[in-house]
DNA sequence: ACTCTTTGTTGGGGCAACGCCCAAACTAAG
DNA sequence: CTTAGTTTGGGCGTTGCCCCAACAAAGAGT
């Protein structure tokens, strides 16, 4: 709920304050709403020309903008149109998993830059190995975005389990076997990096990653994250709700049977025991089937579901209406808290969600109070498992919006004397 | 979760900006922390002392502040604190009941200076009629702060039903009986008012009541409103969190208890079903019980019930026993997505909620993935009744604290020139 | 009485946005 | 080809507001 990645401490407004704020408009508001010129951004902004012309050059010199190109609409001198300057600044996000580190650069405009993948089972193998392993991988992507000459402006990580951000430690990793690790600590010790590491629950980052800046019903998003368990995210106008100790969205472990089937948790009646991958699974395959064999892997599975799906396999189709009524069934129960505009579902959820769709859609309309006004839109997220890093980027660029004048200015013409 | 009252479209900061944020920030810092010195303000909010000073004698000027009495702390010249003024401005808050009509008057400080109630049956009125009936209250209400010579900054108007910010409108007031009723507008033109009218579902305004400025767990609670009906609130960081509609909060209709008991709204299931007040009465007692008779009050029902708790009744306690753990079912449900710091009970649950305490704590526990670490705290609500006028009230205020420019300038000395 | 310490106020300096003006660049005529 | 009209982008002076430094005020300690 409380937003920990920003200060609480009042602190009074000063000049410098007004420059950064502006500067992060002006930066935002392209980024928002597409390239123009500056008088265009000076209407938008509501400020003046020669206001507006000052910041953009100040965000040129820290190579956040470039001047794009010439448009002449209609009558009058052509404008030149700013826009972001991917080759700048980077960002960094990256992932701890249970059978893989990886990491993601995304530029300003939040294009792919680099992305770097490694296999390996964290399980097996001692926290502080893995997280090793994920620092030669950061450090390979530093590596890559310095060869292209943009710089670094952060790290953001996020690791399966409760992650604390007062204590800044993952207390609770059941999935990795971590407990009480301090993962940014090591990280930070390890990289000994010129640029600010956070660590986050992949869960908030992932939901942040659907966040469509611009885009009215991609604001109040409730995102539903379907693996084995089961997590998610809420998003309030924007901005990632964490809760007080940074725990919010651990929506897998809602009680909507009680009395019901044994949950790993050690409870009953979990959410995830009825519409985790597993409960999919077992509804819709014999022991026996391949596809409950541990040893296929994830996509491979969901594939051949899929395709039985779509050859309208009976027991199939009836495993993704059963589990895509319980589906609907949770998401009615948030939605009823929280009126979210969207419900955007990823994991295996986005994988095999066009066959669950309808009923989740039949039974959130059934369960929540007002389904006709303020009707909840549900989406099938187009990010796949690559969103925990993609949300960990743009958080790392987050900071760039929010302070421009964190980037060194750099001469706009080489040769400059110092 | 959007923030409904405030703008999103993003204008460039100018200026009087900082003046307005430096404003507000001192004067939420002496609401927030207490009275000060110009001096220590200064050091708490990083400005120098000559700013401070500039900003308190213009809140002073607007008779926002006023100069408190002297205190000698030890060595140096004794600090003069300043401290909210009471008597410069009044906020106002209203709430629309099936049974009554109130309004009560909070001066900035967060102290009652007016206070009225009008019992009637909203059921039986014609809505106009009832709203004619609030304005007559609102107007008394003026009418006595302009005597006292305070200004009114505003009035929120809380009523029981889901009102759509964007349109203005109270789309679905199944306990009123109302259905697309455009309270806000038919308030403003009754009025006339000099000030901003603002309507609120009553569940919202109650929640942000709870919130204690200052205090660290008062910032992220989640609110628990149990009369016939179940709602409640969620509070994040401090902020309000209403939904992309303003429908957040209507915890009364998560399904809990799938193929449950019927619902008053058509559904099975529903969390009101099994923790609402009407639940609590079937359990306690027989059908010709007198605290089953809908004749007897509200407040006397709840007396009875404690002084057979307090005897130990054996179905009493029981039936108390029975309705805690669905509380806390529900209540861990929500903690799990949430992670507030507080539980903040109200209504009837605030009433006899030292009866239902250890059961709602224990399924609290048993239902929170993870209770040691992020422990929840459970609270009982000490505003009673009143919490949605007094929600209602800060609200209003709230618009000073965030600009207070808005409040007219007047010499500090009668009799100046204009 | 004198020094020391802390408070609150006063004037000067600087930062950043605003308003106004002007060169530049292009379109639309005549 | 020339001229008027329109829009853009940047330069210059003004204004608002915060910071810094200096100073008067009001006590405590010796």
């Amino acid at each position: 709920m409380s937003n920990l990645h920003q200060s609480v401490s009042d602190q009074g407004l000063a000049h410098p304050d007004v420059r950064r704020s502006n500067l992060g408009l002006a930066l935002r508001h392209l980024r928002d709403h597409g390239p123009r010129s500056r008088a265009s951004l000076a209407t938008d902004l509501g400020m003046t020309r020669s206001t507006v012309s000052t910041l953009v050059s100040e965000l040129i010199e820290r190579r956040l903008l470039t001047d794009g190109q010439l448009v002449q609409s209609g009558v009058g001198r052509p404008s030149t149109a700013v826009e972001l300057d991917g080759r700048g600044v980077c960002g960094i996000g990256a992932e701890i998993n249970v059978n893989h580190v990886s990491t993601m650069a995304l530029d300003l405009r939040g294009d792919v830059v680099e992305e770097r993948k490694l296999a390996l089972d964290a399980r097996s193998l001692d926290a502080s190995l893995v997280l090793g392993h994920l620092a030669d991988l950061v450090r390979e992507t530093v590596a890559g975005l310095d060869e292209r000459g943009a710089t670094t402006v952060g790290l953001t990580v996020g690791v399966a389990g409760l992650y604390d951000q007062t204590r800044d430690m993952l207390t609770h990793g059941p999935n990795l076997g971590w407990y009480d690790v301090p993962v940014g600590a090591i990280l930070r010790r390890d990289l000994g990096a010129a640029f600010p590491v956070v660590v986050d629950n992949e869960g908030n980052l992932a939901a942040a990653a659907e966040v469509t800046p611009g885009d009215p019903g991609r604001q109040d998003i409730l995102v539903l994250h379907g693996e084995i368990g089961v997590g998610g995210g809420i998003v309030s106008g924007g901005r990632l709700l964490r809760g007080s100790h940074g725990y919010a969205g651990e929506f897998g472990h809602m009680i909507v049977e009680p009395g019901g089937r044994q949950c790993g948790c050690g409870r009953q009646g979990c959410w995830e025991t009825v519409s985790g991958l597993r409960a999919l699974l077992e509804m819709a395959a014999d022991p026996d089937d391949p596809i409950r064999n541990p040893a296929m892997a994830l996509d491979d599975r969901l594939a051949e579901i899929n395709r039985r799906a779509h050859l309208s396999d009976a027991r199939t189709l009836q495993a993704l209406e059963d589990v895509g009524a319980w589906v609907g069934l949770g998401a009615a129960i948030l939605a009823n808290a929280l009126n979210p505009a969207t419900i955007v579902l990823t994991g295996y959820y986005a994988a095999v969600g066009h066959h669950m769709r309808s009923a989740i859609e039949r039974e959130l309309r059934a369960g929540v109070l007002a389904p006709d006004s303020g009707g909840t839109r549900v989406e099938l997220s187009t990010l796949g498992f690559r969103a925990a890093v993609r949300g960990g980027a743009t958080a790392s660029l987050e900071s760039v919006f929010a302070d421009p004048t964190q980037v060194p200015r750099r001469a706009a013409v080489a040769g400059a004397v110092v």
